[in-house]
DNA sequence: TATTTAGGTCAGTCATATTGACATATTCTG
DNA sequence: CAGAATATGTCAATATGACTGACCTAAATA
């Protein structure tokens, strides 16, 4: 009942022997995995966000939020790549729900800055585990070097444009971790 | 203006220290990148599907039936883990706009097997190169053993329930390879 | 014959995203 | 200081992709 049994019919030759030399045969192995692979990773922080009303997008919004306390609106934006009338409804649920808060910046009165709250970074960090635990029993069951060699093939997928935002954002360990004490 | 200048402010403990020996630190990193590297991933066939008024589900259901063609809805419905209904419009315009066709089961005649039509093909190999482009250029900007270690990786991602499926789908290289003349 | 299976369809709802227009407060600049 | 630019918020309309639940037909099967 969950096996496939599909057989393929009508094979043709590859698009690349038709038009000869043009193209390499795709890379169906990683094309495919990475929609299941991130199916399953983003399946795990959906079924508690369901239980609370929320959906990804409060996810997404609280985790970099939480990851980046005192950041602007105008960053959250440029980050989620997504516009403020769409951030707009998810943003002001995390706030109504006590998820975060917003405060005056204090040199830019324009500004409103995030934190999320405590209960905000709980459940920011109870989904962040969840996506711990699967990236950690991943990381285990292979070999060493494995953290490192995935980390480099996701930011080499990045476009080229996003990715000092991206290898900044991810580069610090922790802003919650005791620098200033 | 792209650049973001966000400093964390008001650093606390980490979850871990506060409840001691509870948790590792969650991985970051990785998880952030997952989430720059898939939206890539999908940023470019989705710029060729707006043009077409399809959407990325028009283009997880046309990828598949290219690759498994004479699949049965169920199969497809399995693989997506979509209800038929969501299937069911995505479907029907892919059919009616003739990128995919319906073949009456020969030994079944209640199934009905899809295929991709020629059109079909060549949009879901369209979509494929560019995703294929991303993927290589990044392979290649890192060392050798890039490919089998991303492959090993993403295949550890997956819920175990779901990984013989996966690995099903993705061991064949391509079904229109030369198999049966 | 009765039941199950494969597939389709109607109706309603929800979440996430979009564009476009406009409003308010604040800061910056000539 | 007046006017422009910036940061943010909001209203309205729309599209996409997903859901649940109910119901239907045709064909296979027990």
């Amino acid at each position: 009942m969950t096996d496939l049994n599909i057989s393929p019919i009508h094979p043709r030759q590859a698009a690349s022997e038709r038009e000869p030399g043009v193209r390499p045969e795709p890379t169906w192995d990683l094309i495919e995995l990475l929609f299941f692979a991130y199916r399953d990773f983003v399946g795990d922080p959906d079924d508690v966000l369901t239980k609370l009303n929320f959906g990804r997008a409060h996810h997404r919004v609280l985790h970099f939020v939480n990851r980046n306390p005192g950041m602007k609106v105008a960053d959250l934006l440029d980050i989620l790549k997504i516009t403020k009338q769409s951030l707009g409804r998810v943003l002001k649920q995390l706030i109504d729900q006590g998820y975060i808060v917003q405060k005056e910046g204090a040199n830019d009165r324009r500004q409103r800055l995030l934190y999320a709250t405590g209960k905000g970074e709980a459940l920011a960090m109870r989904l962040a585990n969840l996506q711990t635990e699967r990236i950690t029993r991943a990381l285990a069951e292979l070999g060493p070097g494995t953290h490192e060699n995935a980390r480099q093939f996701l930011i080499a997928m990045i476009n080229v444009e996003n990715r000092n935002q991206a290898m900044k954002l991810t580069a610090r360990p922790d802003p919650k971790r005791k620098t200033t004490p």
